[in-house]
DNA sequence: AGCACGCCGACT
DNA sequence: GTCGGCGTGCTC
């Protein structure tokens, strides 16, 4: 007898069995495929994982599977085997992990089915006095068709602003015809634009990296701010691409802008497909169908593009390879970048890890020999590195945060001509509103924070929950009149800043004021006609764009994260100092770099802005050694929350008391805590963590599958929400 | 996670 | 008398 073992999408961790649908051959079944089932009272979509002749369930009670749904596997072996194995890494059900990484159709049980690209083109008798005079929108279109004599699709159309509706009109008048996209194996003239000639550390790297290209290696590509960490990618793009092999590009959620892809698109004369979040469901599944076909060359995504199947793997790419949002913050809590090498093991391909500012995990593996070590140390052109400078605030006189020195530097950049980023890593107008006359603070009701004041649009927002109110007219507590913004955001900082500065345009760049469509494209338009202006913001200034004529970038709180709760507290810091400090003079003129700060002595700030990265990086691993931290350990957390103060906690203090007793730990396996998170409330949830590390991944890895196995069985865990984070990328 | 079942309080 | 609050249990 024939079994059919599903993994469907529940947080069961566990496998399915069940009789195989009526009349379905089972020697042409393959493992992949996707089986619609009953599962309780409904019907899920399961993946197939294998058949077997015995089970452990009461063979009795097995239901028979309803619809076998593919013939071939929708994702093709080497990633239904990735898969398999980032969910049993990551402690997270089988086929929850599945349904991460199908396209949501294939979830929903659409057809998987690859189709041909429809194109329209010109009919070669047409031209545009067939036109009546008055069909200006027919007329539009038709010219649209006579630019591209290769052929355009309706999408393509519609983003021009053309009418799709009318294609038809213009079919049934001869005028225009539909076809087949054909796929030349080699593209002939893969480049649009000639590449840029490299300097010796680039051609460098890209030697390295071309020695190994049809293989399994790991790059680290450390380049610092403005080196030309792009171009090297580009042109090992180019080097895959004449093998007739494909591009897989990962990029941080922040990363992955219309810039980005044209640059790529600029470049290569391939279809590429661009995995960005405002794809519909349908146009997200031909991108991924055009990849697993081979179609598209080039792949270029966030996170979970990692998933992306591809007909002829040549080369994963990783873009700020330090970024957190590689890492998913909440379900199954995968790092793309890990996975990423993993895939690339598996798929026996080259991978590089690009960042000015690596983790400290791939300096290790880097310094250990594991991973390729490459470096840019130089900025390509004319541009030199930038020059830091701490400003000790002690004792000074601060006019809303900005002191003398500073506004006077400021001052002198914008009348040279130039442009000044002020980078300020916190939103809103201030981040407490408070009585001057009792002391009162507005937080938030469901957090342990508080509520941050914005003036535009006037309210209080809670940035950890998102709950929003008005502003009171008086003091909630004595009625008092007397309710004072304390400390500064970006908002204030815009006012402060005009204030002073009244000849000068003030730009804020922040979650808030790029909301609108084209906000930021007005934004960058403006900056981009070179006359001087501030710009103000968050990190959102910090990543990916280009400000050739900023020559000054201005930092206020760079302190925050120095004596961060996190031991990755003061990696963070410094990489996000040097990436907006790498916003400062990207081409002729030279750039300056000023930092308010009250730890002018710091011993690590000061490594880090006298020596850089690299040699900030020996020194924090230098300290992870001895504390025993990662990359020298392995850390994972076992999060509960609870809506009552205390629960979680208490829950995780009784779990570790009765595994303690069943002596279910492991040697060299040890626990921390449990303790409260950080902001021990959050979004009405209380929230406890138990910190569980070991030396040895292995038998870390045991303990949590018994962890998981024994919480699933608990009655008691069933009152908290519990979930377990491998390599967590915060720790509190 | 969903979804049903079941047992108590407050309504037309 | 019902409607619906959420505690408990189950999913091959």
């Amino acid at each position: 007898m024939s079994i059919l073992r599903l993994a469907v999408p529940s947080p069961l961790r566990r496998l399915f069995d069940y009789l195989p649908s009526e009349g379905c051959n089972i020697d042409e079944l393959k493992p992949g495929v996707r089986v619609r089932a009953p599962f309780g009272n409904r019907d899920l979509i399961g993946i197939l994982i294998e058949i077997t002749e015995t089970s452990e369930f009461d063979l009795n009670k097995l239901k028979p599977a309803k619809e076998i749904l593919d013939t071939e596997p929708p994702l093709p072996q080497h990633l239904f085997k990735i898969t398999r194995w980032a969910a049993n890494y990551y402690q997270h059900p089988e086929g929850d992990a599945f349904q991460q990484s199908l396209p949501v159709l294939l979830r929903k049980g659409h057809p998987c089915e690859y189709q041909h690209e429809i194109l329209w083109r010109k009919t070669a008798s047409a031209s545009l006095d067939q036109i009546k005079a008055n069909a200006s929108r027919q007329r539009e279109l038709l010219n649209l068709l006579i630019e591209h004599p290769n052929g355009i699709s309706e999408d393509a159309i519609r983003a021009e602003g053309g009418q799709t509706q009318n294609l038809k009109t213009l079919e049934a008048k001869g005028l225009a015809e539909s076809f087949h996209r054909e796929h030349p194996a080699h593209h002939v003239d893969m480049l649009h634009e000639a590449p840029l000639s490299l300097n010796k550390e680039q051609h460098e790297c890209l030697k390295k990296i071309n020695a190994n290209i049809n293989k399994f290696s790991v790059f680290l590509l450390e380049g610092v701010t403005g080196s030309g960490k792009t171009e090297v990618y580009l042109q090992t793009i180019e080097k895959t691409l004449t093998e007739g092999k494909q591009a897989l590009v990962l990029v941080p959620e922040i990363g992955l802008t219309p810039q980005t892809i044209s640059r790529f698109k600029k470049r290569f004369n391939v279809p590429i497909v661009a995995l960005h979040s405002n794809l519909t469901d349908r146009q997200r599944l031909d991108a991924w169908l055009q990849a697993r076909e081979g179609v598209a060359k080039i792949i270029i995504g966030t996170r979970s593009a990692i998933f992306t199947p591809m007909a002829n793997p040549g080369v994963v790419i990783i873009d700020e390879e330090h970024d957190t949002s590689f890492k998913q913050q909440d379900g199954f809590r995968y790092s793309a970048r890990d996975i990423a090498v993993y895939r690339a093991k598996e798929e026996q391909i080259p991978i590089i890890l690009g960042s000015a500012t690596p983790s400290l995990e791939s300096m290790h593996n880097a310094i250990n020999g594991r991973f390729y070590w490459l470096k840019l140390t130089q900025r390509a052109g004319n541009s030199t590195p930038p020059k830091f400078q701490l400003l000790d605030i002690r004792q000074q006189n601060l006019y809303e945060g900005l002191s003398e020195p500073l506004t006077g530097s400021i001052k002198k950049h914008l009348e040279a001509g130039n442009q000044v980023l002020v980078f300020l890593n916190r939103r809103g107008y201030s981040p407490t509103l408070t009585c001057h006359d009792c002391g009162w603070i507005a937080d938030c009701e469901r957090c342990d924070a508080h509520m941050t004041l914005h003036r535009s649009p006037p309210r209080l927002h809670c940035h950890h929950c998102d709950h929003q109110q008005s502003i009171p007219a008086t003091c909630p507590s004595c009625n008092s009149h007397q309710l004072k913004p304390v400390g500064a955001g970006t908002e204030r900082t815009e006012q402060a800043l005009q204030q002073l500065f009244p000849d000068f345009p003030v730009i804020r760049v922040d979650r808030d004021s790029t909301q609108k469509k084209n906000a930021m494209h007005e934004i960058m338009h403006q900056v981009n006609t070179g006359k001087p202006c501030l710009l103000v913001g968050t990190q959102m200034l910090a990543k990916g764009h280009h400000f050739p004529k900023v020559t000054l970038v201005a930092i206020l709180n760079a302190d925050s994260g120095l004596f961060s709760s996190d031991f990755r507290g003061m990696e963070r810091t410094a990489q996000l100092i040097l990436q907006v400090a790498g916003r400062a003079g990207r081409s002729d003129q030279p750039g300056e770099v000023l930092m308010q700060t009250y730890h002018a002595d710091h011993p690590t700030l000061l490594t880090l802005i006298e020596n850089g990265y690299s040699a900030f990086a020996q020194e924090e691993l230098h300290n992870r050694r001895i504390a025993t931290l990662p990359p020298y350990t392995h850390y994972a957390l076992l999060r509960a929350e609870a809506p009552h103060q205390g629960r979680a906690e208490s829950f995780l203090g009784a779990l570790r008391q009765q595994l303690e007793d069943d002596l279910l730990l492991p040697e060299h396996v040890h626990w921390i805590g449990p303790f409260p998170s950080n902001m021990e409330k959050r979004a009405g949830m209380h929230r406890a963590q138990l910190m569980i590390y070991g030396q040895n991944r292995k038998s870390l890895h045991h303990l949590l599958s018994n962890l998981c196995w024994y919480l699933e069985q608990n009655k008691e865990a069933r009152k908290v929400r519990w979930s377990i984070d491998v390599d967590p990328a915060d720790t509190f």
